[in-house]
DNA sequence: CGTGTGACACGTA
DNA sequence: TTACGTGCCACAC
């Protein structure tokens, strides 16, 4: 068992995070291995908040889950973390557009939600 | 209660 | 193709 992110995020203070950040991590979680979903997409699928509520929850408590997984719309790498994020691509096998710099191939990595 | 700030999205140049 | 402006929405000051 994968130890959940609610674990610590949970007992991290008097204060529980916001069932917002709960859902946005859940989100993130159910994402299957070589697939991503954009920013947009979670928050479209929450109906609440937009991208950058969702990419603020990421940036605090994106160590917990898949962040790699929860791309931009363009398929650009995440800013400073494109070597950790394209090691898990290639280990995933999540359809790439190999080039200088690299970027993901949206159209075939989108996840369409259907497990 | 106004202003600034983001791991964003999208249209336009 | 990249760069910039505008819209967006929750949150900290």
């Amino acid at each position: 068992m994968s130890p959940e992110y609610g674990t610590m995020a949970r007992m991290a203070g008097p204060t529980r995070v916001s069932d917002y950040t709960d859902r946005v991590l859940s989100a993130a979680e159910r994402i299957p291995p070589g697939r991503v979903l954009t920013y947009g997409d979670i928050a479209a699928g929450l109906a609440e908040g937009g991208p950058r509520q969702v990419g603020g929850v990421l940036s605090r408590y994106g160590g917990a889950v898949p962040w790699w997984r929860v791309v931009r719309a363009d398929g650009r790498l995440l800013p400073g973390h494109e070597q950790r994020a394209l090691a898990h691509y290639r280990a995933e096998g999540t359809p790439l557009r190999d080039g200088d710099p690299p970027r993901l191939d949206m159209r075939r990595a989108r996840w369409d939600g259907t497990p």
